[in-house]
DNA sequence: CGTGAGTTTGATACCCCTCAATAAAGGTGG
DNA sequence: CCACCTTTATTGAGGGGTATCAAACTCACG
């Protein structure tokens, strides 16, 4: 949008080493973005569609420049279990041993860039700046993995929604999408398979919240956060606080 | 042992395009653990030793060459969530903005290279090559990562058991301690810290795979598995499977 | 051999999963 | 634009598994 026209792939993240607060910066200068350019060519992916399964040989690697996608794996017992939701700016793909470790789908409409596995490698093998990019952003995925394995920790219900909120809230405002109103773009389900409950409860959850004036729905696929203070608050306490707003204190 | 004398900082994984079967693979060069170790010293911490807390400044990565370490994060109710165990030839230390995103600890004697960040970086920075193997290094993380999510995914305690087994066993497996006896190396409320279950669900759950002829206490700190073949069941099945090994079938 | 941490065992309560049904939303074609 | 249908979301009741609290026990270490 206020971007401009595209000036090729956008790899953001938090830096290594700086203190660029809380703001995600742009990795590549933009040479790195034209070099990158001429390797990639843009894809456009149907909300519902898969971009890869898992296991398939991995001959691309993706930059997302509009819609979310989501990486997940097929469990023994037929579930599906997400590993991550990708927004803009951010980098999948990436092999092991030649092979995707995990499925990707289209979760909305997808718009992103994709760079060819070895035509990428090529340019990674000379040019050790971009690998030094390439690691920051990895580095960021891995935190990103651990604080999902945090969110999974948790046994109450109400703190793994609150958790999920916020990481959602952290990726719109990173994105300068500044309004408080949170856009949730998967459905019930995917944000089930991703904090490990059933849709049931997430949806329960979700109205629990509400019911307790923490966050109000606009509609279903969109809330906005009146007490962050609470939210957080649900986090640590392992039995919530108070259901009536308007009291003034508990027993205990 | 077998490995000789130190020849500097070992960092093994699968590669990324390979089809090295189930082996972790020597990422660095002869010549390039000549270069790290240059600027690597050696700590010796002692069992139990805090190596660096969560929030400090990030002024060394470790590479580990004997012991185990884990990260953890202190969560807000004082428990603690444990990222990963780390094992030989693995790295650590990486930071988030300068700081350090998790405190790590030794859980045995450690022996590790300690290589300064900064002047890492510097290296880094002029060798495509090193920095493509450090690459290949998170991205390993990064999927083991995801496995755990998967793990705390699991809501059946004897299948989180087996993930965790199976995952002891592997590392075990791929630095080639081949006998068919794990050996456990934490305690029980570090398990419990890692798989997300409190510490006696941990003792029951080793202890029912035991009653069941699973698995084998060699000591409180080492078990052999009998039947690789049910606990790898155990992971996909929601009920458990008949307790009693030499039945014929359940009625349904 | 004593001491304390680490581990195991036991009983109860609570939270979430499961199954089932209803309600709302989104999409399609008449 | 509305009727229809499919998908998605919500609500309800019951059962099971694990956390929690508490106590007995084992082991490593001095």
């Amino acid at each position: 949008m206020s971007e401009g026209k595209l000036r090729g792939p956008s790899i953001k993240a938090t830096p290594l080493w700086s203190s660029a607060k809380r703001e995600l910066a742009q990795l590549l200068t933009d040479d790195e973005r034209a070099q990158l350019t001429v390797i990639a060519s843009i894809a456009r992916i149907k909300k519902g569609a898969q971009i890869y399964p898992e296991g398939h040989d991995a001959i691309a690697v993706f930059n997302i420049i509009s819609g979310v996608v989501k990486t997940y794996n097929v469990l023994e017992d037929k579930s599906e279990h997400i590993n991550t939701f990708l927004f803009a700016d951010d980098l999948f793909g990436l092999a092991d041993e030649g092979k995707y470790s995990n499925s990707a789908r289209a979760v909305t409409d997808v718009v992103a860039y994709r760079m060819p596995t070895a035509a990428l490698e090529q340019k990674l093998r000379r040019d050790a700046t971009l690998e030094f990019h390439v690691i920051t952003k990895l580095c960021h995925e891995l935190r990103e993995a651990q604080r999902h394995a945090i969110l999974l920790d948790h046994h109450n219900a109400l703190a793994r929604m609150a958790l999920f909120l916020q990481l959602l809230e952290q990726h719109q405002r990173a994105r300068e999408l500044a309004t408080h109103t949170i856009e949730i773009p998967m459905s019930r389900s995917d944000i089930a398979d991703y904090v490990g409950m059933s849709a049931e409860a997430v949806s329960r959850g979700l109205r629990t919240l509400a019911s307790r004036g923490i966050i109000e729905f606009a509609h279903h696929r969109a809330v906005k956060i009146l007490d962050p203070g609470r939210l957080e608050g649900l986090v640590s306490h392992p039995t919530a606080p108070p259901p009536h707003p308007h009291r003034h204190a508990t027993a205990r």
